[in-house]
DNA sequence: CTGAAAGCGCTAACAT
DNA sequence: ATGTTAGCGCTTTCAG
């Protein structure tokens, strides 16, 4: 009884209807009585029929699939989103995909044609490459909704920007407030978006503060060590009261210097993080983080999708914002205030 | 240009040859002249031809789908295996397709079924539930190659079973070989087979070194903070002389509470890891481990897969055991002689 | 409200 | 070596 693939051929014959009118009661589809209807799945759930993808796919046009493409399910963000995207669009009746590429360009490339193949409805996109023309030129083409995540890119198509610049100025505003004047930033030096704005809305707080930029750490990389750095910066003399720290593996290692340098948080120094994770919650003390509102980002993607998807034609949202909120804990305190 | 989907047809048309002969030609089926081979690429590639995935499955039986069930993404150890392992197929031309449940049940068995409609040419398990009819009906009456990933299931299957019993003796070895006689274990609680096997692989391990049990500390799952549990051993006078700690983020509370108590590693403590990471590697020190070889398992999870795929039919591997091995680094040291 | 039939794009079997 | 054709399982007209 396992083995034998039941078509919607069995399941109309079974319940005595014709193949047409199973499908209809299968999809709920309006026009079939309400106890042909009852016949056709009590049939359906007897025979353990499970309709079959590609030639509903293939007669509808639709493939109730969405994509993702990252270029890593590594970082917590992007895996919490996965899951979380999931969740929702499953509740809708979609199946979600997730490519990764690790930020490799021939990578983001051919996942995007894999998804052109598979019929994807919809896609979400945050690729390393933002200009690149040969990318550009796939998704200008695209036969389906994009919705671009945290990118820079002059393709149409719904968006949704992570305000990094606005965090980065509470971040040095909540400080400065503190009493703190030499802020140390640990930020990844980053060719697209986030780095980008990161960098420039440091600076461009501390201007607003009237602070001298005090230094910089920034790693190459999101799994770059910071450690040695950061050794270096105190051994040299200089001493930041604070620092913020972007990245779930560069906080992880700057919190292992701090420890090893025999330097307590917040006594001895105060530590901002960007971006909430386990290790900031978990952390004795708890990190004071600027944080995305999880549940609110996802909708702001999951939704526009679906609604693009049904097909309501309206403008491009090109502007949305997400925003960074404050979560104080406890490892920031006055300047000059510590043991 | 956009939108206009070019079908088989068309390249047919554009390489005036038959549509038979341009499917042979587009999937390199013996058969086709060289010639007319390169005449039907080129007007695939003149025309921008994707082929239509779902019209393939149906008429192909084969979706060229490959899924995997994991409970969760977030642990590195899975992301990384599902990275490695959509690599490695996507050379063979299969897509990988991933659905994460939260260890949930009903979401286990939704994600099988929705593999069962998609088609899969086969699929890599590792549920959260091993023993669930339900769940075990399903995979019984699964309509392709079912690969299980370290669970003890009553399936029909190749599998990959990770050895956490040796694990846990070679760790246990090795810090006795250092003289050490207070180990305390921080292993997660767990019902599924790691959990299992690390606690009764510790626990034979420790008996057959002849050394009494000096306590444990368990935490209900993988993400559990064991800051508090740890300070209080050390606080009750307890001391032990070294750790073996499980998982990232128990890894991560753990070096926190060290540090906190002013511990030092290794002169005030030695401590060893079970699974390798970026944390493990990028602390300082670095932190002595018991590790899966990253690309032998991909190997040894990929390559059967496909081999199933291809359909030869060889007796299920139901045995197959993949040692952990012993990465020393600087955490541990010879018992009583830190500073 | 239901049945009959066309056909989505492709591959595979059968002709030539 | 290439052309022709049937039909995968389903949704969706179109009749009735």
């Amino acid at each position: 009884m396992p083995k034998s693939k039941v078509t919607i051929r069995d399941v109309a014959r079974e319940a005595g209807v014709s193949i047409g009118t199973a499908s209809r009661a299968i999809n709920d589809a309006p026009g079939v009585q309400g106890r042909t209807r009852d016949l056709v799945l009590a049939a359906a759930r007897a025979l353990d029929y499970q309709p079959n993808a590609a030639a509903r796919a293939l007669r509808s046009r639709s493939s109730r699939l969405i994509g993702c493409l990252f270029a890593d399910v590594e970082n917590p963000l992007f895996a919490r989103l996965y899951n979380a995207l999931q969740d929702r669009w499953a509740e809708e009746g979609f199946v979600t995909m997730l490519s990764t590429t690790s930020g490799r360009l021939d990578r983001e490339i051919r996942s995007l044609e894999i998804f052109v193949e598979r019929g994807l409805d919809a896609i979400v996109i945050a690729p390393n490459h933002e200009r690149d023309p040969g990318l550009l030129h796939v998704l200008k083409n695209f036969p389906a909704p994009v919705f671009i995540l945290d990118r820079d890119m002059a393709v149409p198509g719904d968006r949704l920007l992570f305000d990094h610049q606005g965090a980065m100025r509470a971040a040095v505003q909540y400080l400065a407030a503190l009493g703190h004047r030499d802020i140390l930033p640990v930020l990844s030096h980053g060719d697209s978006r986030p780095g980008q704005l990161r960098h420039a809305g440091f600076d461009m707080a501390m201007r607003e503060a009237g602070l001298p930029v005090f230094g910089k750490i920034e790693p190459e990389t999101q799994n770059s060590l910071v450690f040695n750095e950061i050794v270096e910066v105190f051994s040299g003399g200089a001493r930041p009261s604070a620092l913020i720290v972007q990245g779930t593996q560069i906080l992880s290692s700057t919190l292992n210097a701090l420890a090893s340098l025999g330097l307590r948080i917040p006594d001895d120094i105060s530590v901002m993080a960007i971006g909430d994770s386990d290790m900031t919650r978990g952390h004795v003390p708890p990190i004071t983080t600027m944080a995305l509102d999880h549940l609110e980002t996802v909708r702001r993607i999951a939704d526009p999708v679906l609604t693009r998807i049904k097909g309501l034609d309206q403008d491009d949202d090109t502007g949305a914002l997400q925003a960074y909120s404050l979560i104080e804990r406890a490892s920031c305190i006055k300047a000059g205030s510590g043991g």
